[in-house]
DNA sequence: TTATAAAATTTACGCGCGTAAACTTTTACA
DNA sequence: TGTAAAAGTTTACGCGCGTAAATTTTATAA
């Protein structure tokens, strides 16, 4: 079937019968060459499976079909979840996305980062580490590459930030809970991995004296991303200490929320909504996991998709625009509680 | 600090006071300039942090520094544990890790191997997706590509194999569930994904025989990767219509079982092993969040480390030594019983 | 049919680096 | 101190393609 192996876009425009920069038109987008060539070129592509050399290609463009991808940790299963979307809008849109995790390592996020200038992307999603990473790093690659913030913002870096509403998730969670039942205890990491951590604790000290009640946080001790079990540790002590003020726990995030609920079922704590049981535990992300915990997580979720939608069309905006347009657009999505058998 | 800009390698051997083609030797291999010299080009190197320019490199090396890493689900956390793992030894050895999910679909995953011809990989690390795979394909791509699979296998494809050893692993939990009560039940999907069932199916099989005991499966209706609900919906079907003819479980992984766990859970059956549990439940893999089920979950434990040590020093060891030795090799590891709570 | 715009061709150069060949300098060792 | 080997330099070419300029061909409209 195929015809002698074609070494280069000269051998091939020789069987196409076009000339080269035609081809290399071609190339660059099939719509801007005459239907009939177009014809030719795609007849000839069918006999012998020509493709450019990404090299090369790469070397004489200043831009790139390369669009970076760089989250916190990409074995959280939230992280590889929302790089698992933004992977395939970006494949859509005819990019092609390199996706880097940084491991939780602020050295190895400013590697990431390195390493995608050296491949001359042609935009960046970028979801930093945040308390902990590189600022200066950050922000002298965002001067060089069109970089969209996600999941995790960092002041000022980037062209625009996508994310998920912490403050309002963080508000209909308390709403609910304290319309059902008892005003909850805060459960987090004293020292979080991830800045949203702080926001919603925020948020649930702002909502928590609005609505009239003592806010009341319980911070757990642990670094690094072995979330689950530092909720599971901490949980273990909190109950078995009996500081919990409250017989309803909002945790900071469902990670959080799994490990301490493991804590409760060893200890005999029956966790849910009902009369029967001992508390009520309730968590933040809609982690893929949580429907499957004992009880079912009540939660509240990030609305997917459209931080993932939003955060490719931007990027692809600020490629197919050229530049920055000036001003730093900040967007976030509004969370949608999850109820569940657990709160 | 920085001098003026350094745009290519010329003017980075004026800087240095080296020529061209010394520079170039350098950024191959710096060991192989004198020290005298490799001191002058690092000092350069301090003060304006240039870097060749990696397309015009491997546009004229036919062997580039990047190696593929494919996997056939990364969402799956079992699968981002391991590419972590893999993608650390690989940085670790000078190397370029691509990572790359398969997302499921045996379409994205030539299109991913495809991808990674286009950018010449040194060598490739492929977890296949197995059964769905399109094996023509995916053996093409090894004939030019040096590739190690992990993981699961394709007979005859790459030149060598690394996985857990199912066998051996299924062995030793049908040897303590059964030394420790009842005849386990195997618990699967009629369809799964991933290859690796098959065999954990016929080990208990061949198991149970061996042991004098007669094997039982239930084979759970679904397709895809969205295990946990597969386990939870059968897993509600199983319980409610009595179908179990054991007291003891044991699923043919641990996503399975943690949605088995959450339907227990909901229908109010003691999952455990003390005397007062209705049933007891044991998985297999080892997956990260499987020490935070309730309760914790029994189960076999992949040798990470080993799997993904062993894969990057094959590969690696095919592109040192150029080609394929011709035998193609296998390795398996073996498992390792983790007793928890659940059985 | 003719004028005009659009598309294709020809020609030519450059990107940044690998690499080979011939030559010169440095290093190591007798 | 002399000498061979090792390392560095100079020169030169090529990789596969992007892209610009000038020219020719083709399609569209008057």
């Amino acid at each position: 079937m195929d015809t002698p192996k074609i070494r280069n876009m000269e051998e091939f425009a020789a069987l196409s019968g076009v000339s080269r920069p035609t081809v290399s038109k071609y190339f660059d987008d099939p719509d801007s060459v005459r239907p009939s060539t177009r014809e030719k070129i795609e007849q000839a592509l069918e006999q012998c499976d020509y493709r450019p050399n990404i090299f090369a290609i790469n070397q004489n463009r200043k831009l790139t079909k390369n669009v970076g991808i760089v989250v916190p940790y990409l074995a959280d299963p939230f992280f590889a979840e929302i790089a698992r979307r933004i992977e395939t809008l970006v494949i859509e849109a005819g990019f092609r996305p390199i996706l880097l995790s940084s491991h939780g390592d602020p050295g190895l996020e400013v590697g990431n980062l390195e390493s995608l200038r050296s491949i001359k992307p042609a935009g960046v999603l970028l979801a930093p580490l945040g308390r902990a990473s590189d600022r200066a790093a950050i922000e002298a690659f965002c001067k060089d590459v069109p970089t969209v913030n996600f999941d995790a913002n960092i002041d000022g870096v980037g062209e625009a930030f996508v994310g998920h509403n912490n403050a309002q998730a963080t508000e209909i969670m308390l709403e609910y809970l304290t319309r059902t039942g008892e005003p909850p205890v805060f459960f987090e990491m004293r020292t979080p991995p991830n800045p949203n951590a702080n926001k919603r604790r925020n948020a649930y000290i702002d909502t928590m004296e609005r609505l009239g009640h003592v806010p009341r946080v319980i911070q757990a001790e642990g670094e690094g991303w072995e979330i689950e079990d530092i909720g599971y540790r901490e949980g273990r002590r909190v109950i078995a200490e009996n500081v919990l003020s409250s017989r309803t726990l909002f945790c900071s995030n469902d990670r959080l929320a799994i490990g301490f609920l493991a804590a409760a079922y060893e200890m005999g704590l029956r966790v849910g909504f009902g009369e029967d049981c001992a508390l009520r535990v309730a968590g933040h992300d809609n982690h893929p996991l949580s429907r499957y915990t004992c009880p079912t997580l009540t939660t509240v979720s990030h609305n997917y998709s459209a931080i993932a939608q939003r955060s490719v069309e931007t990027v692809l905006g600020l490629i197919e625009s050229g530049r920055p347009d000036g001003d730093r657009k900040t967007t976030l999505f509004d969370g949608e509680l999850i109820m569940r058998a657990s709160a």
